[in-house]
DNA sequence: TTTATTGCTTTTATATTGCAAGTAAAATTA
DNA sequence: TAATTTTACTTGCAATATAAAAGCAATAAA
């Protein structure tokens, strides 16, 4: 499954790496839920088929997003983290938040309001540093 | 062709409204290339069939992001022009061209350079104000 | 009046996605 | 130790989306 570019923009080569479905709502959910392994990402909200999350997995690693290991207690779990590269779509990820949190909530009856978005547009560069920490954080703190 | 959201998270619904292959590659090349009439975003370097292009218009419209108006000197030729929900994803849009232009080097061999990213990239939030009043201007210019 | 262009639609083909079920290995329970 | 459950997938098939090509009506230009 590689990635077909159609041609040298990048914005559109942006959107033919991560423009999928899928992609960026996998890596929301390892980003902002501290979501690991592949039972706890096939249980979110958004209900992505099993194949779909395996083959989305596969390529978000083939492609350098996420990183996949074997836990040494543990030989069934795989354990599904966020690379430097996969944290580099944070910026993306926050101005989805924003737009669709401003835009979407007449269509809506009610948004998921679990992560204060009024409080992020206040200040977005720093909360792209403070997501990615959080990240790092909670990955090194599950590590001990 | 009615949007379906998968759950009520801000940035998958966000997705679900603008995160298909094509929406935001047409929207990119109606702000950043003033593109205008059917015949224009069908001859873009990324090669949309007529029939997505048709499809995804007619989307764009319904969902408020673009207007379709017959000029009244010229009965054949459609305009489509960006509203303020239009050019309210350019946010969106900037960080995908940050992106892209940052981590895709490697992967194209060429990346197209016409816009100044890296300048850009110096001062997000005022770049979303120019390419906005830019695209403005051009409209108005253009309708005198 | 012929010819070309615009803005589509239709048709056919291919690719992607979704759902249900199955599988194999590891872990848990009896 | 055997049976059961859990995890992380894979497989098959139907449904949907996208692509390529052709067709077509309504202007507009020659």
């Amino acid at each position: 499954m590689s990635t077909e570019f159609r041609c040298s923009c990048p914005i559109t080569s942006a959107i033919d790496m991560i423009g999928d479905k899928w992609s960026l709502v996998v890596i929301k959910n390892m980003l902002l839920y501290n979501l690991k392994t592949f039972k706890d990402l096939s249980e979110t909200n958004e209900k992505i088929a099993t194949n779909i999350l395996a083959s989305r997995l596969k390529a978000l690693e083939a492609k350098g997003f996420i990183t996949k290991t074997k836990p040494a207690n543990n030989k069934k779990t795989n354990i599904y983290l966020l690379t430097d590269k996969g944290l580099s779509l944070i910026p993306i990820i926050i101005e989805l938040a924003i737009w669709g949190d401003t835009n979407l909530n007449e269509i809506h009856t009610s948004l998921n309001r679990d992560n204060p978005i009024e409080y992020i547009k206040l200040n977005k560069e720093k909360f792209v540093g403070v997501f990615k920490d959080q990240y790092l954080e909670k990955v090194k703190a599950a590590a001990v």
